[in-house]
DNA sequence: TATGCTAACTGGTCGGACCAGTTCAATTCT
DNA sequence: AGAATTGAACTGGTCCGACCAGTTAGCATA
């Protein structure tokens, strides 16, 4: 009933992170607007400064805020300068609930990605690389079944980063690894509309394609499963 | 607001995760190998336990090293399970001496990206949008003479961007940001190659395809000049 | 040899102290 | 009265030393 699988505690400057992100991200403050000082959070949370001082640094990085030393700290306009960090911030604290342009863009992106690793790869696969994807792909078939939407979600993940791994593409990988939050947000919604077996089947059907060395027919199929996904969105 | 100053001191916190990284980039230590633990690194270097610790959290968001609490800090298998900012700290740390098929993939990505903005606000821009890249440009014409190698490729950088934010997708502008100092690498490179003149000829170019509403055009633009660069390159 | 327990070690946190710029209102000078 | 100056309060940045709670490895025991 209970069965706690997720990360059970969460550490303090992580709490305070999220805490703080979602005062900005609910609009609670304006861009440019001064948010209280590192003490004054300590304070309020009962965190140590310490921790308050790192997790504005976090922030910072996700572009959420902008740090003036000996001044204070501002909210960033994190819409022009953000970065994918914030992009996830938003996709972990508001969940799937995104606007359809933004579920476009990011698919477009990923189908730049994957599709020139998939592209590379076929190129020069070996039969190495067609039995490791085999190999994962029966793994994850029979333990589908015990997963849960998150972990199945992640192993999707992890199946279609192996095609930027195998590719010998490190850019690609490094890139796809940037789109991890983003992705596992797909791969829940993905599975929930297409089913399991559907998504496993799909799979398959790209180790044939890499397999024959056909990377236009592997390109095609991944905007084929990206363009499904786009239409039952609508529906 | 643009065009921030150097800042000609480095925090010490920087100091450590630049320190760090070297270690790890040049391969003093080797995939999954154990670090000297944040007191040690404290004694060694003489800063703070806290700067130490913020610092490795930072390079366990740039994907250099896994952090396994009461542990130990382990070198990461980075090239798999890094992001784009462990790209960043590669190339902050290499300087330009990138592999030629690194340049490519990210160029291929910037096309990605930036093409989807150009087709996007070709279709919608008004004629603010063209007022306001027409006085980004002339600014730039003006103060270019006066500007150091870095500026002028942020300046290059902060004008694409701009593509982006005009074109209302804002995940477009976010991706883009994320990609900033692989981005000013390139246009280091672009500038030194093609010299300025040419360079500003082909943001007032890109101007006329977008008030003529000639998304493939402007695509294409983009396109050519990637493969001139890469042409360059060859030779 | 295999097992179990202890003690050292690790990252995570806290809070106080100090530093050096920033800010702004009260003060001083013109 | 208005402009220039000063200074005290406040800010982020850093360091320290102590403590917490899991991890780990070595030593003692069976």
């Amino acid at each position: 009933m209970n069965a706690e699988r997720r990360k059970p505690v969460l550490t303090n400057k992580e709490a305070f992170v999220k805490k703080v992100s979602k005062e900005i991200l609910s609009g609670k403050w304006r861009t440019g607007d001064k948010l209280p000082s590192e003490r004054e959070y300590a304070a309020e949370t009962g965190f140590g400064k310490t921790v308050i001082h790192s997790g504005f640094e976090q922030l910072a990085a996700m572009g959420l805020v902008d740090i003036k030393p000996k001044s204070g700290i501002y909210v960033a306009d994190y819409m022009k300068t953000g970065s994918i960090d914030t992009l996830n911030a938003i996709i972990n604290l508001r969940g799937n609930e995104l606007g359809r342009d933004v579920i476009e863009a990011i698919l477009d992106l990923r189908l730049a990605i994957e599709g020139m690793a998939l592209r590379a790869l076929c190129s020069r696969r070996s039969d190495e690389d067609i039995a490791h994807l085999c190999a994962m792909t029966e793994e994850l078939k029979k333990r589908s079944s015990a997963m849960g939407e998150e972990e199945l979600a992640e192993s999707f993940f992890l199946w279609h980063r192996e095609i930027c791994i195998l590719s010998r593409k490190s850019v690609l990988t490094l890139f796809m690894n940037t789109t991890h939050d983003v992705s596992i947000a797909f791969w829940v919604n993905y599975i929930r509309l297409f089913g399991i077996a559907f998504a496993i089947k799909r799979l398959e059907r790209f180790i044939e394609l890499i397999q024959a060395r056909d990377g236009e027919g592997a390109y095609q199929l991944l905007a084929v499963g990206i363009a499904e996904y786009l239409a039952k969105l609508e529906m």
